[in-house]
DNA sequence: AAAAGAAAGATTGTTTACAATGTGGTTATA
DNA sequence: TATAACCACATTGTAAACAATCTTTCTTTT
């Protein structure tokens, strides 16, 4: 007989939330109820309201004081103000990125880019496994940056909550092999340790990816204007 | 008859112990005892869990599994990330406000910046005073700047660190004069509207007050290496 | 019939008691 | 004397019961 989990502390049940909430499991706007929650992961409700607390700190639900806690949605605005948010740390990371890489990082970046090139010209319009690709170059950046605040804030808040941006406003297909050429021009700057070259061109990549964002939005103009 | 505290919820009670962190009542590397504190405040354990779980999450205290938590104390590393942070972070706020600031808001600046030049010529190294307004001067361009999530980093969780990082290095006397005459400089990028100008002053900015806090340590190099 | 009010149910907030873990000191042993 | 094992204490993690709050539904009144 096997335990579906043996026994989850916090941690475990962060992760587990964060899970179903990322791969739509718990979709945007589903209400998350503790004691729902205690039975299905076999504990109290003690644990599951320290997990709850958490995911609230990185923004992927949203709490509500004596009513309760739900899968965070993004309106309109909220994306544009991530956007912005995310532009500011990603070109601080591309800078940071280009100052520190030394022929280690530099064969890294090369590595991870190769290994995009061959996914684009095998899937040309596999938008998942690109976006996936997409990430990890940002990763990768953030990584190598060496910032760890700026780490955590990237890979535990900024990251999930896109990937439940994207799940919020179904996104027009990826512009996987434009991104790509983005990022090639990007890791060049870095080749060149030219941080402020690379901070440019990171400006222009987000700006360019909130654009295909935006302008995908604004076609099917329903109603996405709901600001709660 | 006075109750010290009517009775506290969790909001109270973050408030609360917030401000005796920021204030030194609680020092740097201070342990915060659960049981302890829910004396303390009137209240079980489980409200002050539920509060320092929230400081943990804006960095004011740290949290060990089964140990503890204790008012989060500043390494030098601690430091420099903390400033690159924030220098990606007010560079973005100061090229938003450029853009978005009319007429109302550039009163709004001129105003405080008068005020601030009062204060210098009556008190030439009031450091205190000066880093007060030093920080209603990026207020006020948050405010402008009109981006809810970068508003709540900086002001919920960078500002408050700040404090902290002041009071676990002790800092060398401010600024404030040379610190005025920057904030002058990036306010008149914001009267033209100049986005580039802006951010370019704001980044010196917060470099210069980088190097003057990083200067003031090096010349006291105690243990200061303490990474914990 | 519509709107205001009250009661019942559901859910969160809080308290208390218990279990588990880590820490520090004491003692025995080499 | 130094070190390792062990035990007692302090503190955090979890569970279960109780209190407070919100939401919904049903009733009452105009």
């Amino acid at each position: 007989m096997v335990f579906p989990h043996a026994k989850l502390n916090v941690d475990g049940i962060v992760n587990s939330l964060r899970d179903k909430i990322l791969t739509g499991t718990y979709p945007p706007g589903e209400r998350l109820v503790e004691t729902d929650l205690a039975d299905e992961f076999g504990v109290s409700r003690g644990p599951v309201r320290d997990a709850l607390k958490r995911l609230a700190g990185v923004g992927l639900v949203t709490a509500k004081n004596n009513v309760g806690v739900q899968v965070r949605t993004f309106s309109l605005a909220d994306a544009k103000a991530f956007y912005q948010l995310r532009e500011a740390l990603e070109v601080q990371v591309a800078q940071l990125a280009a100052q520190h890489a030394g022929d280690a990082e530099m064969a890294r970046i090369k590595y991870l880019l190769h290994e995009h090139e061959e996914l684009i010209h095998r899937h040309p319009d596999g938008a998942y496994v690109q976006d996936e690709k997409d990430q990890d170059f940002h990763l990768v950046l953030v990584d190598i940056a060496s910032n760890p605040l700026i780490h955590k804030l990237l890979a535990d808040e900024l990251y999930p909550q896109s990937v439940l941006l994207r799940r919020s406003h179904r996104m027009v297909k990826g512009r996987g092999a434009k991104a790509f050429f983005e990022h090639q021009q990007i890791a060049e700057a870095i080749y060149a340790n030219d941080h402020v070259l690379a901070g440019m061109l990171m400006t222009r990549h987000i700006q360019s990816s909130w654009r295909s964002f935006y302008s995908g939005q604004q076609c099917k103009s329903e109603n996405q204007s709901d600001d709660r």
